[in-house]
DNA sequence: TATGAATGAGTTTTCATTCAT
DNA sequence: CATGAATGAAAACTCATTCAT
């Protein structure tokens, strides 16, 4: 009888992520200012519809950016699992970071929008998950002495807050290389390879055109 | 003769000057998204004199970021003097990053703007000026043996381009800290010793406006 | 059933009816360069509703300059029709050429609009629908004998663009005057008779809106 | 005494001619919606200046018209001159009126610009030098029984005030043609030559590059 | 008298949000 | 519950006109 009865609850939350999806796709497209009608569009709704599930643009945007979170948490854990079954806390590391780095740069939109609003993600638990994950392979990195016993949680955060999402990939690499250090016991990995391909001197410059 | 002589040209000048600081300052207090109008209002003028003085919006946060530009570059000649009359290369690309990193702090709200405006600094004088001063300090540097020798104006622009702005004083400290292993051929300090020593927290203890 | 089935659609069509009478009327009293904001006052609705119907105020423009092209489609082949009916061609065109003149008083301001907007009417449907009825009516004028063999329907579109919209109603049929005798193969009616004959005087005599 | 001392009056009048000349060129050029800032600019003086000479636009836009008036006034006495020299007067009106309407063209921007500020040439003057000489055209020509006994001066206003000014030559060409035969006691030219070249049904349409 | 910086009301257009159907 | 028309505040920009130097 609880099965049966997938109309209420079931379409609320189908139609609930048929508009996050949308939305994150829009502000991915066309810039975090992206308007509601567009975002509603794309999710074949009307915009009253949408403000039926989201009070006002910021929650929607909130919402967007915690299952940005949730995702980070799924992928933290996913990692700490493969370290418990064997593999090196380090690379599980450098992995995760590159992998966030790339996801950031994906909903750098997102980020902007959330920021420009003041969109409070408010997903403590997501955020718990991943907390918990990443401190979890820091200890074990910690544990190895590959990873800086005074890294903390707070430091992978502070990372996180600064990719250049908006640069091309190669400087998003080269932004990694430079981060590692600060986080590892290891000396730089290798300094005979010079010449980085970081394109313009400028901030911002040749951002556009990328993976 | 003389007094008319520089009243046109000063007035127009100082008038400019005026609505430059007054952008900035608006700008860091309500965000980059403050209409005309307030930035006119907080000048003391009329929007008509303000598209005067800068045809477009865009034309103003440019004019703001040049001047921002400029101020890097200054700071950055002026520390290439202190290496030539004697002082640490290491010591002063150190300091020199915590200072950008606190101004880039303060005027976070600008580069949001021209990012969003895709303002065009256009002073390539002051950026060539700050580009060839970045680049004396790190040869410098390397032939001190402190500096990576793969380390490049580029990776220093990149640093630059994703500083914490929005952060408190102590994180973006402990993001400096985090990236200068990257740059230097020096270890992480100690090991044990928890006091990492953050060359730019002095200027930035006494920071105003943050959160 | 039936009553939402023609609410939503009928409404839509009723703003946009209300709309553009509105700005018809607003253009002929206070000129084409009328704002947006008045136009939507004057039909009840505040500015946001009216860019809904119309994206820009060259659009609004267009749809009133088209909704005056289809009145003149429908007034040539009312004409055209009486013509088959029996009615003698010659009086037909003098009687629309008075009707389309006096229409054209009327909303000369809403030309200029168009003019000055670089509006395109873009109703093909209309302005063939317009050509083709002239056509017939100016062929049968010429098979009674009455028309210039020369004169073809850009000569005609060539008049209404030339209209003196902006005299008084005694001009306006003083100029038809002194334009059919370029049309027709009849000499001037008689020289000592100064009793012209101007056909759209009836209608024009107790116009609304003039000097 | 009063030859030399050209200074002040002299100085005056030549800088209302060359304002006179820039505006002129300036509405002709960029439409009759050309900011004063342009026009002073063309004429090589401020703003400042220009308002000294002109209190407001309405002013100049006046004075640019009755300039137009002048040389309107200038033409028809000419050629009522060479009727008195023997010219036979209906080819001097036929000629009169083609030139008329071919500076109608040129000057269409000036024209459209005085009547959207309703602009008072208030040059009675030169208006009725005008008069006076169209009169004693129309009463040549009508002694030689080739203008219509019921022609009046205001009808050739009227053609004035209707000219296709926005038109290609062609178009302007054959108005003229259409208007003649209401003007004259003799009928269509010949009522042979088929085909004349207005080029485009609708109004105004290839309106753009023409003489 | 010439200058041109300053004024400020006015114009078009956008978009988050509400609410009658 | 969904719909989408309506709202109206706000933003960027223009330009005739004034006035201190």
């Amino acid at each position: 009888m609880s099965q049966p009865r997938t109309s209420r609850a079931d379409a609320a939350r189908r139609t609930r992520a048929r508009v996050l999806t949308a939305a994150r796709e829009q502000m991915v497209l066309h810039g975090p200012d992206i308007g509601m009608d567009e975002i509603a569009g794309a999710a074949g709704l009307a915009v009253g519809t949408l403000y039926r599930h989201f009070p006002a643009k910021a929650d929607l945007v909130a919402a967007v950016v915690a299952e940005y979170v949730e995702r980070v948490a799924d992928d933290a854990e996913a990692a700490c699992e493969r370290v418990t079954a064997g593999s090196r806390a380090l690379d599980e590391i450098t992995a995760f970071l590159g992998r966030v780095i790339e996801a950031s740069a994906r909903d750098r939109a997102v980020k902007a929008a959330a920021h420009a609003l003041g969109a409070d993600p408010g997903d403590k638990v997501a955020e718990d998950r991943a907390s918990r994950a990443v401190a979890t392979l820091l200890l074990a990195g910690q544990a190895d002495g590959d990873i800086h016993p005074d890294v903390t949680v707070g430091d992978i955060y502070l990372l996180f807050a600064t990719v250049p999402a908006d640069q091309p990939a190669a400087a998003r690499a080269r932004w990694l290389a430079l981060m590692l250090p600060g986080l590892t016991t290891h000396p730089r990995p290798t300094p005979r390879d010079r010449r980085h391909p970081v394109p313009g001197s400028r901030q911002g410059a040749g951002a556009k055109g990328e993976t």
